[in-house]
DNA sequence: TTGACGGGTAGGGGATTTCCTACCTATTGT
DNA sequence: ACAATAGGTAGGAAATCCCCTACCCGTCAA
């Protein structure tokens, strides 16, 4: 699995994509993001786990508590794999489709 | 599974995201998409209706051939949700570049 | 020092994914 | 009409995912 797939892969869990959004407030704790979520807490550690390996978050450990932080420099893969298709689906708000349609075959 | 879950999770796999990426060539049968994959058309023709479920790509018969081709508007939804991370993997990588002029000094 | 707290790991169970083979339908060419 | 072709569905096996409980370590406070 190369870093991309990875990154895909963590994305697919709209648990770990609300994690990621609530680290956009800034680090915190896991207990802090735990409140947003009904599962026990290993559960949430092991979701973290798959966000560190993709290199979506970092960790920074303070005392008994550790820190996460957003890493959003690998969302740049998804941003890039995605412009190719930007213009397709431009073309659909245009209206264009048809013209489209017509390129194709 | 709300829509934008289905298309997360369809996205998470290399071999529909390289469907999509062959799509973007125009619209194809099964069968010229299935060249490019190292398994059982059965299994791709699965794939295709994770994709089709998730409103990536849509279907045309034409006798006894099926066009897939691209429909790319859900992935403004995968658009929409990484523009809040934008600015972050800016700061980084301007934090790099500011690194990168220090060292030069 | 001892307990409580923050948080990770181990291991297991059920659900889901992903591949397979076997089979089915629809269309086309002979 | 019949065989071949395009491609979907059925059902099963293996792997993976996601949650759980039980347990572990490190840190802080009494």
């Amino acid at each position: 699995m190369g870093r991309t797939d990875e990154v895909f892969a963590a994305l697919a869990s709209p648990v770990r994509r609300d994690v990621l959004r609530l680290l956009l407030d800034g680090p915190q704790p896991v207990q802090r993001l735990a409140e947003h979520f009904d599962m026990r807490r290993p559960s949430l550690s092991e979701h973290l786990k798959v966000l560190r390996e993709a290199g979506l978050v970092s960790e920074r450990r303070q005392g008994r508590f550790r820190y996460y932080s957003l890493e959003a420099e690998p969302l740049r893969d998804v941003a890039d794999w995605l412009t190719p298709y930007e213009r397709f689906w431009r073309a659909k708000l245009a209206g264009l489709r048809d013209l489209l349609d017509e390129e194709e075959l």
